[in-house]
DNA sequence: TGCAAATATGTCATATATGGCATAAATTAG
DNA sequence: CTAATTTATGCCATATATGACATATTTGCA
């Protein structure tokens, strides 16, 4: 992982696991943040696709615009659980989610 | 949905979103738990693979055998997080879980 | 430029997921 | 069969994610 992304990802106050020296991630750790943020990406494309606002896209997964906002900018508090179901309520099919993580860059 | 999945979902104690009808998930709903089911599933098939048991992978992610029980099972307590943190520990790569996700039968 | 809509950030009370534990049930080995 | 190992189930205190809200910041457009 480049070394601007990760202080980017600090900077967002994800937790790094302690097991690696100062600020290393672990293989499954990066996979997994990559993950995250990947699927944050996605779901901001597709709902500028739409287009609709964080506003209305709140309204439909009965979220609010500040944790849409988050689940987008990679906000460490987010789950994957949350960014799923998201995508699959703007109607992301299996294969979309599937072509998603495939696109995923990272250690996997 | 077939009738005697669901029931075997409703015993398990899945809750059931109650904008549909007596017991019937919406296509999102339904492929989120879908989704959940086969992580669990081959979360399963991997441990088995190594082998190993269910306290041996606990171990490994920190967690519990009860907790690897409750996700290989389908428990609704159980999250996409969780399983795919897991998955990613036993060595599985992006296009592992990707491939997983194609596989999955349900709605999309 | 200035105004309005959209997005980002911070905080908090509540909801949900978590590990740990006990113990039941099932599976396997002898 | 029977003991030992493995897996399942139930419970709980704690940790983490959540929606809601306020407010700051950015963006788009006249």
């Amino acid at each position: 992982m480049l070394n601007s992304k990760r202080q980017r990802l600090e900077k967002k106050g994800w937790k790094v696991g302690s097991t690696d020296e100062f600020l290393n991630l672990s293989p499954e750790e990066s996979a997994y943040i990559d993950l995250k943020l990947r699927f944050g990406q996605i779901l901001k494309q597709r709902r500028k696709a739409l287009p609709i606002t964080q506003e209305e896209l709140a309204r439909r997964i009965h979220s609010s615009q500040s944790r849409v906002a988050k689940m987008e900018s990679g906000d460490p508090s987010v789950s994957l659980d949350l960014l799923i179901r998201s995508l699959l309520v703007l109607g992301a099919s299996h294969q979309d989610l599937a072509r998603a993580i495939s696109e995923t860059l990272g250690v996997n």
